[in-house]
DNA sequence: GCGGGTTTGTTACAGTGTATCACCGCGGCC
DNA sequence: GGCCGCGGTGATACACTGTAACAAACCCGC
């Protein structure tokens, strides 16, 4: 997978996150089950958004499968400890590689090549729409911000091509 | 359906929608058919968002079936044109009722109390975006920017009750 | 061991979107 | 007129995404 140099906060590796997960729910006295850490490992090793069928099915083997309705549950308690998040405009799910607070703005960029999604946030960029929205009036809960388009390092491949 | 008054870029009525979507077809040389303009109208008329499956029920009477793969076509020709949005976040539909240009960034104002969508547009937080963008080295083809919250007349309704 | 909460398995189902093919209407063309 | 090509529509089937409901297993404190 394509790793992201162009700005500073860095990514998190596999076992990283994985840790993360394990201190997150044991700090909130909250259970990192097998299924847990089996589907947030799926996620975390992607390297590209993916859809909980997929999950499930990569998660699959022979006499042992995981029903798609198991993955969702998994990932419904991953994403309200802020360990995963979802991409709207995909029906898909990857990583937090930040750890950001929860509430905090953050852009999801998606490159259409080659299917990775990173995540950016800027103050400037949160004071304008909060500024936007109390112009019209209106009292924000929940923020979706989604590019889509070309990572840095596929321009660059394109380029060079 | 409610209005919200807070910001200068006015909505506008159901026949100006029509009207304006005719023009943009003829002007651009394309068909408003009879099902496009059903199915511009049953989006105008609605006042919040509408999923594919609800415009397919409106549209259909005793008699005249109107089955969902034709409302499909039928939205996608109208957002093309620039006539109607997806809302992701709800898998439905609003009408355009701004009539800004493409590309211009747009912000979706979804009211979780009244279900209405309003659209607002910000120069300002265009540019805290682009900047943010460029700063991460991601060219952007596409952007979903959507706000689920309470709208001002919402708001002030609850605070009164 | 028992009771009660949480997690998981299983099945069935609802909601959203697409593929495919056939048909129709309308112009252009011979 | 007859023919053809093309965009739009109808109709069916299907794939993908997500949820409801209930039972079984598990864990933990009493
Ligand atoms: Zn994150
Ligand atoms: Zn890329
Ligand atoms: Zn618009
Ligand atoms: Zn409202």
């Amino acid at each position: 997978m394509h790793r992201h140099e162009s700005h500073d906060a860095c990514h998190t590796g596999v076992g990283d996150m994985l840790a993360r997960a394990e201190a997150v729910c044991r700090e909130r006295g909250l259970q990192f089950t097998p299924l847990r850490r089996e589907v947030m490992e799926a996620v975390a090793e992607a390297g590209k958004a993916q859809g909980a069928y997929d999950i499930a099915e990569t998660l699959s083997a022979p006499g042992k499968r995981v029903a798609p309705v198991s993955v969702y549950r998994a990932l419904d308690f991953l994403m309200q400890q802020g360990l995963v998040h979802r991409i709207a405009s995909r029906n898909a799910f990857i990583p937090c590689a930040h750890g950001h607070a929860p509430g905090e703005g953050v852009v999801f960029l998606i490159c259409r090549t080659c299917g990775g999604v990173d995540e950016a946030s800027s103050g400037e960029l949160e004071d304008g729409l909060d500024r936007t929205l109390k112009r019209a009036g209106f009292t924000p809960a929940h923020t979706i911000l989604e590019v889509e388009g070309d990572c840095g390092a596929c321009r660059e491949r394109q380029q060079a091509g």
